[in-house]
DNA sequence: AATGAATGAGCTTTCATTCAT
DNA sequence: AATGAATGAAAGCTCATTCAT
């Protein structure tokens, strides 16, 4: 992820306060974070964080919108330039395993407290992920339309089945740090790009492994 | 799923109350279910709970614990006398989204809930799911020793990612239940399995197996 | 007020915690008073309040619900027997100022503390306030039936004329604690009364004085 | 009650403050009140209003002490030139609720939300209102020394009395705009006014003195 | 084994008040 | 005089858990 804010003050309080948020969030989950908590490392009062977030739950979701329209402009600054669909997918993948592992406080916010967030997870829409997720689906539309996808995959699920995949393995990435058995996202990346990218391939760029019919599974 | 537990009486206190909490869990969300909540809904005494469980998060982690090890002989049962490591992966799809689909309060459960639960992401070693997906590194494993499967993939790696398209797909699927727009886990499972197969596959060895019928997965 | 609980066991929590709550809203006041505060009075814990009651409202106002209840039985049961209206005008003035004296800390919570709830004033209906006042206005209506009190009056109008009087002098005597002027409610009980039954009394009782006609009034 | 401060600018951010605090205590209750609701109706910034008064409870004083100066200013001028004690007291009567009629939210304010606050009730001592109910107490001690009104009488006593009834009446007055059930101040002046006279009066005084039509009042 | 009354720790949020500008 | 961003104290209520019966 971009740093959050290249150039400007730090003693914004809003931003004051987010930064703070996250570490705090990473290091003893939403749940046991106290707003007290959030204001001392922020250097302010508790009732400081109220003025620029209506609650707690507030602040987990404001960290959410903030940082996915971060990641959004992110991957598509990543992306341009790249004329091969299946390319993409590869660099889609590496894009976000790098934020992953770059800002790994934020990561695991969003990893793991994110859900823990009732609110999140039921009540709450997450457009900025389906915005993050619409550009895969638009790369998968791209190349059914050049033939360089297969035409029968529904890039919808396509589309959960590949973020399922880096956010499983994100996930795991970043409990492991709870436990002792790391492993390189980097490599991860290029193995589930690999997979996904044979695996959504149209017949006319991976010679090797003609489609099986999708009626015959059906049958 | 079998049935839970068919050798013992319905009335088992113990199996009363996890019953209870599944429905309770999925209702009404772990965090706002009381404890008197689902002591109602067994028709026990609240502090009888506690004769069976050790507290809150042990009724959660219980019914992860058995329904798990019913979820891992029931996908070693569907895979029994099949062959082919690709075909595997197909009945491994099904299998996981029939269960999700047959028992959605316990899908519910299992997606959302626990994932609520903060002991269980952070300090809680999930080993039944370990060894659930054992089951598919297994079959990875093995698909490369016969060469069915592409030697240079890391069992572990495509494992999670596996896990992950299912789960998250999953998780789609139970959060429709709140929107509005359902869609068909069948051709979903199809459709992973489908991606999956093709891109795990060593050179030349997709025709070889045609599909098994759906029936022989329902036995 | 005639005792509040005659023969029965002291160690009831429901009564336990009324009697606290009195004594702490009359020293304190009812918005400074901590729940803590009466659940120590009271010798239990600050959750067992809210077993008996909803919130801190619902103290107060249940005080008021049971002790108007004894209120309303103690001066029904002290105008049995009594046939002259206007003599039972001077019974209740009596009735109503014993109760006060007797009762100090109560009154006070009823006269003072009451007050200060804004659910009691502007959202709660005392209904137990205006059955105490229906006795008074049933009274009216007797003696204008026998022709003892002036037809042309309001029963509504005069009844909350004379709680008005009571109230405002039981208030004056209960504020006079805070201050040093103590009076005594006994003698004043007797000059309200004597008001009230000249002002209220008809021709045929008091011939001294003709009633003015009320169409005068309104010219 | 005549114009609140005729020969100063309405600008004032004195006044302009109180009127606004009037408005906002009237609609929202004392307590509900913020000082930056005050602030924002009234125009001026929240530590505006610390120039002008101390603290809240202040600013809920100066409307009674500023407010209670006009009321007494104002009976005694509806008073002037009454020569018989007993039609001053309906003179009293009528004013008092005439004013209650002709200021609703202050009435409000005066009536409910001003016994919200402890401090007026328990620490202040309104000798405003005490000045306000001297005129009344004059008039019965006047009335004593002419043979108008019983000598046996306490004025203090009485005039406790009689405020009591105005003040209950104009409170259940108050209060029926948020039920349903409004009554006529007017009329109800007159009873009471009718009550208190025949119960102060000394033998044969109440023939002598014809009612002194409304307009007097009003002038 | 079962009960369920009792416990009491825990924490977000509001808003009157201050004070640097 | 005026502002308004910042402060921080203060407490009601819930509910998982216990334990005497």
């Amino acid at each position: 992820m971009p740093p959050v804010d290249s150039a400007r003050e730090r003693t914004d309080k809003h931003d004051l306060i987010l930064d703070a948020a996250i570490e705090v969030f990473a290091e003893k989950g939403f749940h046991h974070a106290r707003i007290s908590d959030i204001a001392r490392r922020a250097g302010v009062a508790d009732g400081t964080i109220y003025l620029y977030f209506r609650n707690k739950d507030d602040v987990l979701l404001t960290i959410f919108e903030e940082k996915m329209g971060i990641l959004i402009r992110g991957v598509r600054q990543a992306l341009q330039g790249v004329a091969d669909p299946l390319q993409k997918v590869r660099i889609f993948a590496r894009y976000h395993f790098r934020q992953v592992e770059d800002h790994r406080a934020l990561a695991e916010v969003l990893q793991i407290e994110l859900r823990l967030s009732n609110k999140f997870l039921k009540e709450y829409r997450p457009e900025k992920l389906w915005e993050y997720l619409g550009v895969f689906a638009d790369i998968v539309r791209e190349g059914q339309e050049t033939g360089a996808v297969r035409p029968d995959l529904d890039p919808f699920v396509l589309m959960w089945a590949f973020f399922g995949s880096l956010d499983e393995l994100a996930m795991q990435w970043v409990l492991a740090k709870h436990r002792r058995d790391k492993f390189s996202l980097e490599a991860t990346a290029d193995t589930v790009a690999d997979v996904f990218i044979r695996g959504m391939a149209g017949s006319g760029s991976i010679e090797l492994h003609p489609v099986v019919p999708r009626t015959v599974v059906e049958s």
